[in-house]
DNA sequence: AATACGGGGTG
DNA sequence: CACCCAGTATT
């Protein structure tokens, strides 16, 4: 029997092609019951599914929603998407998270006009070698878009896939993550693309399985009594499913306390800067804002700041707090009003400030990206102005 | 292998 | 508060 040449141990009786096939086809008419209405599902070509996929990491699908449609409508295709403006392009994805996704989409438009002949790569090296673009990604663009058979592992599938085998290794060593992408490859319909349609092919395939663990397998509290697969699931049977998938490394969080500065000019603008390459939020737009082991206390950033401007700035006493969580830190950002009194000598005519700064009125940081937090910031400060 | 990278949703 | 989310790139 051909069950017999079992791929692997760890699959427990998803070694067998028969059980197999009973799952997917038990997941795929669920599927086809239960599957949401997303935008990026309506016409799944290439481009829009690489943009949803791009938007969707890290980042629940209620949120990338009204992102995504104001990006199709804004940048409709791979050429419009490498001539955008990247402030434009990062004002739109202001709020979203991980800034990088979206000057890496941009840069690897410009791939695909320059090296692609504007035509999106179907050949998973030429996807796979696009900035942004990772093997998770690369297989879900192709697997949507193309029924490409090829597998796919993120945050649902690896807790849907670990569940079905009744995976007890940690699920963040690599060679778990091994068997479950092997088993990704594994549980994929057999593929002929003339025989097989996008609507039980790897296509559907995929987006079931995502969508079982989005919808039924959750983290906590899964729905098993609802689970179209629930008989063929090795955690089910034992009673495992509330400790797989197992993890190893927590998350230590990080207590931070960053500083930054309101100062306006004689004409009420804001002192702001983009920042640099290389740094946290990237070529978005924020007031003078420095934190360990920049500034230590507020005494170290009213030095830091000096330096930065030349002269003297002096801080007044804190006049906002607020709280906010980057990656692994929480953060309490403690906002000073501030005054600066330039060097004489720095100042031949004019104002001209040291590299980087500029004053800005609300109106044309409006346009600008920030980050979430210094667009709050600015928001009450403008509120109170008023 | 470990870490950086955002911000919001959820129990 | 801790964990999670259609991960990738860098060290």
């Amino acid at each position: 029997m051909e069950a017999s040449k079992v791929q692997r141990p760890e699959f427990q009786r998803l070694a067998d092609t028969r059980v197999r096939s009973r799952l997917r086809k038990q997941l795929l008419d669920w599927f086809t019951e239960s599957a949401r209405d997303l935008p990026w599902r309506r016409d799944p070509t290439p481009y829009k599914v690489w943009v949803s996929e791009i938007m969707c990491q890290q980042t629940q699908i209620a949120t990338v929603i009204p992102y995504f449609e104001r990006f199709i409508a804004k940048y409709p295709d791979e050429s419009a998407l490498a001539q955008s403006d990247e402030a434009e392009l990062m004002r739109l994805w202001e709020g979203l998270g991980y800034y990088r996704r979206a000057r890496s989409l941009r840069a690897a438009a410009q791939v695909i006009v320059e090296e692609h002949q504007g035509q999106f790569p179907l050949a998973f090296d030429a996807v796979l070698a696009l900035p942004g673009i990772g093997r998770y990604t690369a297989g879900a663009i192709l697997s949507i878009s193309q029924n490409q058979r090829l597998p796919i592992l993120e945050g649902n599938t690896i807790r849907v896939f670990s569940r079905w085998i009744g995976m007890r290794d940690p699920v963040d060593e690599k060679a778990t993550q091994d068997v479950l992408w092997q088993l990704s490859e594994t549980m994929l319909p057999a593929t002929k693309p003339s025989q097989v349609s996008r609507e039980i092919g790897p296509a559907a395939f995929n987006q079931a399985a995502m969508e079982l663990g989005a919808l039924v397998c959750t983290p906590r509290q899964p729905k098993c009594l609802l689970c179209p697969v629930a008989k063929q699931c090795e955690a089910y049977r034992m009673g495992w499913q509330e400790e797989i998938p197992i993890k190893l490394g927590k998350t230590k969080y990080e207590s931070r306390t960053e500083y930054a500065a309101l100062l306006q000019d004689a004409s009420k603008r804001w002192l702001v800067r983009q920042l640099p390459e290389g740094v946290r939020f990237a070529g978005m737009w924020d007031f003078p804002k420095a934190g360990p082991p920049q500034a230590n206390s507020v005494q170290h950033f009213e030095r830091w700041l000096s330096s930065e401007l030349g002269g003297h700035v002096r801080l007044g006493d804190v006049n906002h707090t607020m709280k906010h969580a980057v990656t692994k830190y929480r953060i309490t950002l403690q906002v000073h009003l501030a005054d600066w009194k330039p060097e004489q000598d720095s100042l031949p005519k004019g104002n001209p400030l040291p590299t980087g700064w500029k004053y800005c009125t609300a109106a044309q940081l409006s346009k600008l990206p920030m980050s979430t937090t210094g667009r709050r910031l600015l928001k009450r400060v403008t509120a109170r102005a008023d």
